[in-house]
DNA sequence: TATTGTTATACTCTATAACTATA
DNA sequence: TATAGTTATAGAGTATAACAATA
């Protein structure tokens, strides 16, 4: 029997941990975790909008707009007018925003290789799947949709 | 094809829709998700040192020690000599302490409830045991061991 | 010598509310 | 009216380093 405060805290331990060693890996480079998570999810849809961005994050625009600052600061990140949206502005890495990802890709490696040591390839799929779905349930706008969905995804 | 950053991101969704889900059913009672895990923690397992404490909350010593100087002030917690050990103090719920933690239980049953609502009780067990090794594998002290251990402990 | 806890300090993330400008 | 972003503000958690007292 597993009850939800065990699933809690064995989230939040996993979590917990995953952070505290970024955050140790990137420290070097004077980056946070969270900031490079922000700077990964630049990479990979550039030029979005704050709000896009903070969606992407599972953050807050205002959260993500103090972060912003202090990458901009750095260097790290500009931030120009949206071409078609006057109020929005469009983010982006700077050349130095795309070296420094690499390196902090580089230095989060081996942390990506422990976390990944101690499950087969199919046990880490179905762990990012039940992640995901366990998430979805969390989600406000979710709506409660049918109580248990044996999907397709069980495959493992 | 499942790689760590995908895993790591789908963590950290999950972990911060959890944590933003309880911030907002446990403040009507003044008391933070983290805060609620410390309680949480004591209750299970009364009389702690603090860096008893501390281990059991993945958090550190004096993260730890902030956060008992708040919930001291509001009468939750009270820490007393440690009756063998004149360096240590330890740390027990008040009676009020005890009543407010039954209120937060409540509180955040149906987050719990939601959680695990997108989930058959093996996969919930099964994502338990998933977390658990992910994490095993970050922790400074963990020895490498083997790559891949199929160990007695993933029974359910 | 090592350990428990305290103190001082600093920084990041988080989030709300009121506001401006634009859609 | 609704939306994108800014500003001001506040608080919590995080962690390091130096220190005292005790084991």
């Amino acid at each position: 029997m597993t009850d939800g405060h065990e699933l809690a805290i064995a989230l939040r331990a996993a979590y917990l941990a995953l952070h505290r060693r970024s955050e140790a890996a990137f420290a070097a480079l004077g980056v946070t975790a969270d900031q490079f998570v922000l700077l990964a999810a630049l990479d990979r849809g550039d030029a979005l909008t704050q709000r896009e961005l903070a969606r992407r994050m599972s953050s807050d625009p205002s959260t993500v707009r103090a972060m912003l600052v202090l990458l901009e600061q750095r260097g790290l990140v500009g931030r120009d007018a949206h071409p078609t949206d006057a109020r929005a502005r469009t983010v982006a890495l700077t050349a130095e925003g795309k070296s420094v990802l690499r390196q902090l890709w580089a230095a989060g490696e081996s942390i990506r290789a422990q976390m990944l040591g101690g499950l087969r390839p199919e046990e880490a799929s179905t762990l990012v799947a039940f992640l995901t779905r366990a998430a979805r349930g969390l989600t406000p706008e979710a709506a409660p949709g049918p109580p248990i969905s044996h999907s397709p995804e069980d495959q493992q």
